[in-house]
DNA sequence: CCATGATCATTA
DNA sequence: TAATGATCATGG
């Protein structure tokens, strides 16, 4: 097995830098939106194939190695300013329960980060561009990152006290639990899918990092 | 079936 | 435009 290590998987993206994500998609095999589906996890898969990866590490089980993220990016004013919110993981009530911060899979990923900036153009974006890759290295000291765990035993707190179900978007600075699942009704049963949850970083916390990365 | 990839829709 | 909640396709 290829051991794709951080530094390996930056240099292989960066040789995209500027190319449409779209050609490279359909090169791949990969079905963005043209079987009239919406598919819009395609552009983390593309980069995850032109990071070198060849299997999907979709969920770095436990040693981990590094995370691969995309965010689209909006041009206002000449400046390109993050359109999104950007997942980071799921959150497991039970294990949010029992974990600090840094033993979280929250700071984990987050710790050892390749972000790839994606120009958006407009809803159903065909030709998001590869603008920027960056990987970030965070310290347990940066203050950056305290203020982050202060958002995540704030959440926790609330977790404890209050249930899973009193969890919103709003809270947090940096970083938020909003809902993330498959949604929609589940046609075998005709019910309604239960809400999951997921850590986000808010659109601040990813314009510093981009920011912190030049 | 559910976690992961992330964007879409709605409201203010 | 920004913020929050909801949703979709895919792969293991």
């Amino acid at each position: 097995m290829k051991i794709i290590t951080r530094s390996v998987a930056i240099n292989n993206l960066k040789k995209y830098i500027g190319k449409n994500l779209r050609e490279l998609a359909l090169k791949n095999k990969i079905t963005t939106y043209e079987t009239g589906k919406q598919n819009k996890g395609w552009k983390g898969l593309i980069l995850e194939r032109l990071a070198g990866l060849e299997t999907n590490i979709s969920k770095a089980p436990n040693g981990l190695s590094w995370e691969l993220k995309s965010v689209s990016f909006y041009e206002v004013k000449g400046k390109l300013i993050p359109k999104e919110t950007m997942a980071i993981t799921m959150i497991n009530p039970k294990e949010l329960k029992e974990t600090e911060f840094f033993d979280s899979h929250c700071w984990n990923k987050l710790k050892a980060i390749i972000f790839c900036a994606v120009k958006w153009h407009g809803k159903n974006s065909n030709d998001g561009q590869l603008i920027k890759v960056v990987s970030l290295d965070f310290s347990e000291n940066d203050d950056l990152i305290k203020e982050i765990k202060t958002d995540y035993d704030f959440i926790r707190n609330k977790l404890i006290k209050k249930g899973f179900s009193a969890l919103t978007g709003k809270d947090g600075k940096w970083i938020q639990a909003r809902t993330k699942g498959t949604g929609g009704i589940n046609p075998k049963t005709e019910k309604r899918r239960p809400i999951t949850r997921a850590f986000y970083a808010r659109t601040i916390l990813v314009k510093k990092i981009f920011e912190l990365s030049k």
